[in-house]
DNA sequence: ATTTCCATCGCGAGAACACGCGAGAGAATG
DNA sequence: CATTCTCTCGCGTGTTCTCGCGATGGAAAT
């Protein structure tokens, strides 16, 4: 089930105060043929020093509670010196602003150190995959919030047709493009572009893609 | 690590129309000794018609593609039924529109067909402790729709001129009202969109909306 | 003082688009 | 069997866009 190791161990960073449960942190990590920890820092000014030198960061987990800088702050910090890293939070704190804090400036996951350390590892596969591994009350505490502020998604019955033009439209293509891609006339596209503006209610390709994006259908 | 099994197991319910994952998930299910599942049904019709005198149901597993009753359009029936229940959706649809409804119609999670079946039962336990269990990558989704975007902002470096006829381009105004709006020539705004065009690196007006909403410009 | 950026304006040619007005085929629904 | 939907395709016209080739003036920076 573990990601295949031919190549390279992924690189893996570990920002966190307290020794003993860094180090078993990283031994935990080190003990996944795939993953890698060279770097295990108490702290954020700590860790960027460590990796002055360090090309490649694919995933830091981070605590919040830290000396120093705080653990919300160093995210942007760590983003600077590592722009391709994916973030994992790792703390204790379970409260809504930290929380939404923390993801607003662009954390890609939020575990707990509730977590098992197995928990902990998937997250970490997870993140490396392109997922975003939440502790499953901090995600009920996102829905919350999220059902708070989004009540009710325009329901647009677009057809898969559609929706198919619509996201390539949404990558730029022109529709002499899309024809050809899709192996279809001009004028097919044309027409189905036509009653997405129906649809929509738009009369121009980037209001169309406009209202695609913003809600959610492309 | 499994909640404590003193008391009464739980009932879970499902609705799943593909026999033998029905099958597999339902003995899972009660395999776990602090689980239950007595009602396995293939549609939402069949599984209120199975229901009809069962007075609790703590968890239901939803399939959304089902015959009869689409799931999204199940959950609201569902809750009517059994008020307390705690429902989460188990499919294979990842597109953002169907999760969304999904999770705005109250699911309490979102995991996918791809989740391994011990992922499947944990979220179980999790949800009973009132967590929401999310697939990482469906976290993801809703994180990114929850903050706009923040995948390492590529630092475009628009001016006050650009970024205001970007965000009119995004309402669907074509460049002559823009043009209007803000008391210039027609030839004004064209020049200022040439330039976007060259700094997003795009050719069109769809592209360069669908990047500047994209990309948080707009 | 020269350079560099920014916003403004202009023309023309060719490409792409918007839209009215069609049509036919196949599937699904009733 | 009729209807409705969806996808497919076509033409013509006027509009809009894209882009190359300019330009001027002001503000800020070096």
């Amino acid at each position: 089930m573990s990601p295949s190791s031919k190549s390279a161990p992924r690189q893996i960073g570990l920002i966190e105060d307290h020794q003993d449960y860094r180090r078993v942190l990283q031994q935990a990590i080190n003990s996944s043929p795939h993953l890698i920890c060279q770097h295990a820092s108490s702290s954020v000014e700590a860790f960027l020093a460590d990796t002055a030198t360090t090309p490649k960061m694919e995933v830091i987990l981070l605590d919040l509670n830290l000396p120093g800088i705080h653990g919300v702050a160093g995210i942007p910090m760590l983003f600077q010196r590592f722009p391709d890293a994916r973030i994992l939070v790792l703390t204790v704190y379970d409260h809504k602003p930290v929380v939404l804090e923390a993801l607003a400036a662009g954390a890609s996951g939020y575990l707990l150190k509730a977590d098992r350390l197995d928990t902990i590892l998937r997250g970490i596969d997870e993140a490396l995959s392109g997922g975003a591994p939440l502790n499953s009350h901090i995600a009920r505490m996102i829905l919350t919030t999220f059902n708070a502020v989004r009540p009710a998604a325009p329901e647009i019955d677009l057809t898969d047709r559609e929706r198919e033009i619509l996201s390539l439209l949404a990558k730029g293509l022109i529709k002499k493009e899309i024809a050809d891609q899709l192996s279809v006339s001009y004028h097919t596209v044309d027409t189905h572009v036509r009653n997405i503006y129906g649809k929509l209610k738009v009369h121009n390709l980037s209001g169309a893609v406009a209202k695609a994006i913003q809600l959610g259908l492309a």
